[in-house]
DNA sequence: ATGCAAATGAGAATGATTACCATTACCGGC
DNA sequence: GCCGGTAATGGTAATCATTCTCATTTGCAT
């Protein structure tokens, strides 16, 4: 399913602002941005959108289900395309480089535990915050 | 450990508004308290509180271990009692009840996880977001 | 008791996000 | 392809949580 089909299915109208954001997220070499990133992309791309539409945008996303929102550490919300893949993050707290994973084991228990007390799931986020020790961190300790 | 003990070991004086927040938490029926919940519940109390001390306090204790800070869905934070032993929570969306669980299983695959990537942890959190659907849910589905 | 550094509190300032509202851009029907 | 109505945009003001500033007060060691 394109761009251009998923805002159809969600029923909005096919905006060249929403098409900037969608593409941004589509293609972008970081999967994870929050709404002051997008802006900015988009003001150094030359695309011309105002802030309020942006915030906007992210939520209509959000809740077409085309974007997660994650509340990471601190204050701003930062999004990610959402793929269909559930995943879970680990931040580092020194560069900011966010990784994702998966396991099913996290998974069904977190799924028992709340059963067993008898809560009916929405969702889940797990967030880990660490160090990267890999050479891969620029801030590496 | 008492109250004024706590403070001592923290490097932090025993003051009026400090002890008054940590009975707050101590004996509270609630455990997780935002900032505005302090404040309204000491101004309740005939507490006389600035809202910039109770930011300024709740801070201090987190940093000095004897709160820890939560960020569910939303803006705010909430803060609860550091009693030493980690566990993780189910946040009913239609009440807001809390509820806490630990699981060994999770902790330990988190852990490794972050452990096969390279990455050295400070925290984690995890939160379920679901809805009651036993009797104790007011707004109960 | 005394003094001084640390803590408080009132209100201003900040940062993220949302609301308002006049202007503009989609999209279906002619 | 043009028109009109409606939904979308964008600039700015407003809001909400939180932090900062700074004059006043308090805790605590002497």
């Amino acid at each position: 399913m394109d761009h251009l089909t998923h805002l159809k299915t969600a029923g909005l109208k096919s905006t060249l602002p929403r098409l900037k954001v969608l593409n941004l997220f589509g293609n972008g070499n970081e999967r994870h941005l929050s709404a002051e990133d997008v802006y900015k992309k988009l003001l150094a791309s030359g695309d011309d959108v105002g802030l309020a539409t942006v915030y906007r945008v992210l939520t209509q996303f959000e809740q077409a289900g085309l974007l997660i929102r994650h509340h990471f550490e601190g204050d701003k919300s930062v999004f990610e395309l959402n793929e269909g893949k559930h995943h879970d993050h680990i931040v580092c707290l020194q560069c900011g480089r966010i990784e994702e994973f998966y396991d099913a084991t996290i998974e069904s228990r977190q799924k028992k535990a709340a059963a067993d007390r008898g809560y009916s799931v929405h969702d889940h986020s797990l967030y880990i915050y660490a160090d990267c020790i890999k050479p891969k961190c620029p801030n590496r300790l």
